[in-house]
DNA sequence: GAGCACTGC
């Protein structure tokens, strides 16, 4: 973090300001303020979507496609399932509204059932992972969008439901790009055959809905007016070649001249540089004049613990400024009142994928302006508010209109095991709102076809009895593989056990203060035959404790992370028993597991070089252990990974020690097919 | 001998 070893003098950051005021409005409709204390019925007739009512239920009443622009907070999201409803319209099933996040689905549909006066889970209920609260009574039913996907794979025509609502759609998830599509298909179906029909509603707060109305059928576009509060956005002057500096100059500036209940906001891209800045922010704040009132510097970032980040809805105390820093999380999932200045770097930490490598590299990167916007508008909350972009007008001007959507930067093998379950019957010409790249379609079906999921005729891609399986679970394609021949090797208990682990965020905790202590005590679980089996043994370890909290503490295991690893497991267990699979368990036998682990986890392997260096077996790119991994010092022969992780060089993570002869018996095609590759 | 934004089934 460059700055100054002395606090820098406060004149410093007075004169010449690096910013100049522009009056531009955003192209984007801003938030408006909260609600005040008045009864539930009053707040609903307040919202300026009140005014609207009969006109809004007039066009759904008509339309068979709708796209809304406004806000979240406008009220639409919570107010049009209600209009719908109180309209009698689509009253022969139930009316479903997609979220992104579990949190808002759960969220809103307690502030609807309120509004309603009902209680959750009978008119107004909702359904995410591990939470079903909904009853037959159920007729507005919120739901994440994930969550509506997997229903589909039973229910490709959505019968049950007579709206869908796809809210927060700008945000373009994986899932809601897919549904996309899954609606557009059931709509068009339920239309041919006769059916009910089916209404699909999309809700989006940007302003370059185009997309949304062209894709489906023209379909208008309704524009919600809001209360919002303006945001004077200032940019610097010149290029910020150093936009660490640049905040940290920032923030001070408008420490000395803003009244101190003003809050400030920070966007950073990632952990270090988060408490890098916060920590200089607090020796420099010590050390200003008495003019200058104190700072409460509070971080905040997605790994941070819940209590941590609950630091941020507390009000610094009286007198002081609450300066709040943080990773994107705090651009749409956390949302802070009090806000007045928004402070953005124009940077973000974002994976990026290479369908060719079939590399994710997470990497600091320009936002784009409708991102850049969403930023702005969090000074908008309740009040007038101002946004300093660390950028000229003119870089602004050159960011990408939208952030990339998600489906065209991960890997599709996922999507498209589920496309096909879904009984979509050219994959590859899935009609995608974002086409993904060719290569990208290709690269995914590809890695299905070497795992036995699906089979390719000509250029038609139909799923195997496995890969139906396969869809089943909601897992990565190479995971739900590695379950599914579990039984062969008699050790389900045991993959069921190291699949959950490594599908939630890691259950190590590691406090770089107490490194060494959290070394001493991790080498008892520590197994030489890599960290799977060490993780197995964590595991063990903590069932037979039964979780107990004083357990986790001393032995530095995240116990919130290990306590989805157990929903995670039982929700696997019951897909593994309704499809009548032998749940056993191999005990002392973990040879058994690495073996069964080689036979899913092929595609991820690597071999040791004579010149002490290792070639994963199938880029053949020079790759190496991370040094987290507990064979960091060892040098197997012959290991498979989670994944790798391309940072300062091209690191495997999480690795099981294996024999190569498993390698070649799991998949002695492949394994050929990649020695031809090779020598020619 | 490194260092990882954020969701979700």
């Amino acid at each position: 973090m460059p700055h100054d070893p002395d606090p820098p003098p406060a004149k410093r950051f007075k004169p010449g300001s690096p910013f100049f005021r522009l009056d531009k409005k955003p192209d984007m409709l801003l938030p408006r303020a909260g609600h005040a204390i008045v009864s539930v019925d009053a707040q609903r007739k307040q919202l300026p979507i009140y005014q609207t009512r009969t006109q809004v239920i007039n066009q759904l009443r008509q339309l068979h496609n709708a796209v809304f622009i406004g806000e979240t907070g406008s009220g639409k999201t919570t107010q049009i399932p209600q209009y719908l409803y109180e309209a009698g319209i689509g009253r022969q099933g139930v009316i479903a509204i997609t979220q992104p996040r579990r949190v808002a689905a759960i969220s809103l549909a307690g502030r609807v059932a309120e509004e309603k006066k009902v209680q959750l889970g009978k008119l107004v209920g909702y359904t995410v992972r591990f939470e079903d609260v909904t009853s037959s009574e159920t007729k507005l039913k919120f739901m994440t969008d994930g969550m509506l996907l997997r229903e589909a794979i039973g229910d490709p025509l959505l019968l049950r439901y007579t709206v869908v609502i796809l809210d927060e759609a700008h945000e373009r998830t994986v899932h809601t790009d897919v549904l996309f599509g899954v609606v557009k298909a059931a709509q068009r179906k339920r239309m041919e055959q006769n059916k009910i029909p089916l209404k699909v509603v999309v809700m989006s707060a940007t302003m370059d809905v185009d997309l949304f109305s062209q894709y489906f059928n023209k379909s208008p576009v309704l524009y919600l007016e809001g209360r919002q509060h303006p945001i004077q956005i200032y940019y610097t002057k010149q290029t910020q070649t150093d936009y660490l500096q640049a905040a940290l100059v920032s923030i001070f500036q408008i420490h000395q001249e803003a009244p101190p209940s003003h809050d400030i906001l920070v966007f950073m891209t990632g952990q270090e540089e988060i408490e890098a800045l916060a920590r200089t922010c607090r020796d420099i704040s010590k050390h200003l004049p008495e003019t200058c009132g104190p700072m409460t510097v509070i971080p905040l970032y997605a790994s941070l613990p819940p209590v941590q980040q609950l630091r941020v809805f507390q009000p610094a105390p009286k007198g002081s400024r609450k300066v709040v820093i943080s990773t994107n999380i705090a651009e749409t999932s956390i949302t802070i009142s009090g806000i007045k200045y928004v402070i953005d770097t124009g940077m973000v930490k974002a994976k990026r994928y290479n369908p060719d490598s079939g590399l994710e590299v997470l990497a600091v990167q320009r936002v784009s302006k409708a991102q850049a916007w969403q930023r702005a508008g969090r000074a908008g909350r309740e009040a007038a508010g101002s946004c300093y972009r660390l950028y000229t007008e003119e870089e602004f001007d050159n960011f990408a209109s939208m952030t990339v959507p998600e489906i065209q930067r991960c890997n599709l093998a996922s999507v498209i095991l589920q496309l096909l379950a879904l009984g979509v019957p050219d994959v590859l010409n899935f009609d995608f709102m974002s086409k993904p790249s060719p290569e990208s379609l290709r690269t995914a079906v590809e890695q299905l076809c070497i795992l036995g999921a699906v089979d390719r005729k000509d250029d038609q891609v139909s799923l195997t009895p496995l890969g139906k399986k396969m869809a089943c679970f909601p897992l990565e394609p190479r995971f739900s593989k590695t379950l599914l021949i579990s039984p062969d090797f008699s050790c389900t208990e045991e993959v069921l056990t190291i699949i959950s682990l490594l599908s939630v965020d890691s259950v190590l905790y590691n406090p770089p203060a107490r490194r060494d202590d959290v070394l001493a005590v991790r080498k008892k679980f520590i197994s030489s035959e890599g960290d799977h089996m060490t993780l197995l043994n964590i595991y063990r370890a903590y069932k037979k404790v039964s979780g107990n909290k004083d357990w986790c503490r001393e032995n530095f295991v995240n116990s919130r992370n290990m306590g989805l690893v157990l929903e995670v497991r039982a929700q696997l267990r019951d897909i593994c028993i309704k499809m009548n699979m032998k749940l056993e368990s191999s005990l002392s036998e973990l040879v058994n597991v690495r073996r069964c682990l080689a036979h899913g986890l092929f595609m991820n392997a690597a071999e040791l070089q004579p010149d002490g260096s290792y070639v994963a077996l199938d880029t053949h790119q020079p790759v190496a252990i991370h040094p987290s991994s507990v064979l960091f010092q060892a040098k197997p022969a012959c290991v498979v990974f989670n994944e790798l992780l391309h940072t300062s060089r091209c690191y495997m993570r999480d690795l099981c020690l294996v024999d190569a002869d498993w390698l070649q018996e799991a998949a002695p095609e492949y394994f050929r097919r990649k020695l031809r590759a090779m020598k020619s």
